[in-house]
DNA sequence: TGCACTCTTGACTTAGAAGGTCGAAAATGT
DNA sequence: ACATTTTCGACCTTCTAAGTCAAGAGTGCA
């Protein structure tokens, strides 16, 4: 249940691609403006171009730049173009998986915290992201204190 | 972004423990029933031990049981046991990370994340795990269709 | 005491991901 | 046509996940 860098480093640099808008922008510059080492930064540029997330063009005036909308693209097309699908159990959707005796009924915590995630992923979109306006979902689970905290209450 | 073995694992032999009740369970009893790799399963009931989740005795008549009363162990307690702190991002809590430029607002949605799959975990105890009477919060995240579908309707 | 039983611990193996290096391919401008 | 720029993709190293193996240490019983 961890955010991988490479996740963190695509939505970042989706980010700013949303927010330059037009012109391909090259690598390096994504990069330096997020603290991303380059040559790793590229593979996962290379994955989202492969999900038809971003386009890109090489040679002098070359780099890269969102094939659709910002605004219809959202963070959670961007996390699952380079970690797959979200929330999987063991690397199998959690409805494929059938749990026995006693933990019969796991499936369906684990269905519910997909749901969860994707309640948040799937509703910010990365034009959202750019200008700070997200949306009511993420005030909601932001407004509690405990929100901020690294553990909770309970430890 | 997903569950692992160690911690699917953990919370269904968790749930053997919350259903046997008081006695020592052997490791052996627990692997069967869950079909866990028994030397695998030992390990992780180590670290299970080591949280003060469950509690063990060697020996003829010894075996594995819950420290504390199902009741009181919720599914957050034992993923991060075996798995460590929930939703951290590059293994750093989200509300540690400080994001520059475009990235600016995207802590904010980690923490949302992070907080959407707390309302889930930390809801469900062993003991509702058992049962089958889960929290509110899981009927309501699994009532909609599209939580059982592996893809959503945008891909 | 001795012994069978079971947890405890550490070393080891394999597979895949994280992160980085290098050379080739392709597009652009002169 | 040619040099420059930048993406593209193969390869390599390090680290973690997942699982195995074998030996050590406490517990109960005869």
């Amino acid at each position: 249940m961890r955010v991988s860098a490479k996740a963190d480093y695509a939505v970042r640099a989706a980010a700013e691609l949303a927010a330059a808008g037009e012109g391909p922008v090259k690598g390096e510059r994504l990069a330096d403006a997020q603290e991303i080492p380059l040559q790793f930064l590229e593979h996962i540029l290379l994955d989202l171009k492969h999900q038809g997330i971003v386009s890109a063009r090489r040679g002098a005036k070359g780099g890269y730049w969102l094939a659709r909308p910002a605004a219809e693209v959202t963070i959670a097309d961007v996390v699952r173009a380079v970690e797959g699908p979200i929330a999987h159990v063991q690397s199998t959707p959690p409805e494929a998986i059938s749990y026995h005796g006693s933990a019969e009924h796991l499936r369906e915590v684990w269905i519910a915290v997909r749901a969860s995630v994707r309640s948040v992923l799937e509703e910010v979109t990365l034009a959202d992201l750019v200008s700070g306006e997200l949306p009511p979902v993420v005030g909601e689970l932001t407004a509690a204190p405990e929100a901020w905290l690294a553990s909770t209450a309970k430890g």
